[in-house]
RNA sequence: GUGGCCGUAGCUCAUCAGGUAGAGCACUGGAUUGUGACUCCGGAGGUGGCGGGUUCGAGACCCGUCGGCCACCCCA
């Protein structure tokens, strides 16, 4: 085996799990396209500047997990960590927000961590990003969206809804000083990566993993109290249309966001069947951040789904189904003459019955070892070429999975190479294309 | 970046007190010079992740390194 292999935490997405993606794309895309939203689609590399106004300064991934690189001018760029601030960036760039904008996008995403289950360092997300409205009519759609999207996929019954307010920039602000205050007198308490935060990020304490952490936190001020009154109020909206639109939802007050644009509404849908990394989908409101960049002031929301860890979660729940299709037919042919007569029937079958899923043998061997192929490619019928075909001017239907109790003569018939696309639309009239 | 576990054919794994590797599946040829599945016979495929050390001798022991998995951190 050759040296070269693919980058850590990059990984090649086989045969065997694109079914899974298919399925899910396409759901995705039917789903979003049903609310009206429209997809985009964004370059992957961007400036590094872009990412580093964004997402934070002191954020993990602005500070050590950026694919960062110099091109050829000397320019800084960055393979993009997360989907929101291209997509900021992009509806700035075309002048999009002038009226309210439903988007969505898919694709990969880059962040140099150490790998582990649910995580890699190229992984894939759905973003999903609404601007122009304000009220939380708008946060609601897209938590619905949401549910109804794991619903269609079949893993409804694997997640759960957290939601929370983390308030206006100016509420947090106030709400973070107190929480340092507090902390700074339990300093000998807190776990070790809990005091580097203490400055750096306190917010991201209070999701702490460590028990004696949470337990400090129990006495701490609480974000609640010092939400205010508009963040409070929508978010009383938020819930009030979630009950009833019959989604339900936990409230945790300790649910914060690691990127710093986000404010009021954020939300997390969460898995108790990935291990660590639980999360499948998260967002929130980020009313500050057009303006940020330097547009006018325009609110937005927004979220993103793992999709890698949605797939694990579809493969969890078995059969996809937007299955790879199996062949419906196997064609084999013996010599030449039956090569040429071979090729250019299927190429005829193919514009009479597009639907059918035919698989041509090729790279010769016995009739022996072709029909053994044809066997293992699942099809359902064999079509034979040989020597006595071609100057008969027909083809060899043979049927390959014969339900046990049929009468042996109707395996195999031949038929005139002007009816074989009548005789095999009569073979696969039942409608059961196929089962993997 | 830190920690734990792991690294033998394409895949799943085995072997032994340290004495130059084996099975199943998959692949392939044949048993039927025009026909698959079941069965039978044969074949190919491994520098035992890589490098060093101990030893008369190492896949098995030691060290290093790379890679994988999981966890911390962080996040989708």
């Amino acid at each position: 085996m050759s040296n070269i292999r693919a980058i850590r935490g990059m990984n090649d997405i086989l045969p065997g799990e694109t079914p899974y993606w298919q399925f899910l794309e396409q759901t995705v895309s039917r789903v979003l396209g049903s609310y009206g939203y429209a997809e985009v689609r964004l370059p992957v590399v961007e400036q590094t500047e872009l990412f580093r106004r964004s997402i934070g300064e002191v954020t993990d991934i602005v500070e050590k997990e950026m694919y960062s690189f110099d091109d050829r001018n000397g320019e800084s760029l960055t393979l993009r960590p997360e989907g929101t601030a291209g997509c900021v960036r992009a509806a700035m760039q075309h002048g999009l927000l002038n009226t309210v904008q439903r988007l969505w996008y898919a694709g990969p995403m880059f962040r140099y961590e150490r790998p582990q289950k649910g995580r890699q360092r190229q992984f894939h997300q759905i973003g999903v990003e609404s601007f122009g409205v304000a009220s939380a009519d708008m946060d609601a759609e897209l938590i619905v969206l949401c549910a109804r999207l794991w619903r269609e996929l079949g893993i409804a019954d694997s997640v759960q809804l957290q939601i929370n307010s983390i308030g206006s920039p100016a509420s947090r602000r106030a709400f973070r000083d107190a929480l340092v205050h507090y902390l700074e007198q339990h300093v000998d308490a807190l776990d070790a990566d809990s005091q580097r935060r203490l400055h750096s990020n306190p917010l991201r304490i209070l999701d702490s993993k460590n028990a004696d952490t949470q337990a400090l936190l129990d006495a701490a001020p609480a974000l609640v109290d010092y939400l205010d009154d508009e963040s409070r109020t929508d978010f009383a909206q938020l819930c009030d249309l979630l009950q009833a639109a019959g989604v339900p939802y936990v409230i945790d007050t300790r649910l914060v966001r690691g990127l710093d644009y986000y404010n009021k509404t954020v939300f997390e849908w969460v898995t108790q069947s990935l291990g660590a990394q639980g999360t499948v989908c998260a967002g929130g409101r980020y009313d500050g951040l057009v303006a940020q960049m330097g547009g006018r002031a325009v609110p937005a929301v927004g979220f993103a789904m793992g999709m890698e860890r949605l797939v694990l979660l579809l493969r969890e729940r078995g059969k996809p189904r937007a299955a790879a299709p199996a062949a419906h037919i196997y064609a084999v042919a013996a010599g030449r003459a039956a090569q040429r007569a071979a090729l250019t029937a299927v190429e005829t079958l193919r514009d009479e019955l597009p639907q059918l899923v035919i698989v041509q043998h090729t790279g010769g061997g016995s009739l022996r070892s072709q029909m053994k192929k044809a066997d293992k490619s699942g099809a359902r019928v064999a079509l034979i070429w040989g020597e006595e075909e071609v100057t008969s001017a027909s083809v060899t239907v043979k049927r390959l999975r014969e339900a046990s109790g049929e009468t042996a003569g109707a395996a195999q018939r031949r038929v005139p190479a002007r009816e074989l696309a009548a005789t095999l639309c009569a073979e696969f009239a039942d409608g059961q294309s196929d089962e993997g």
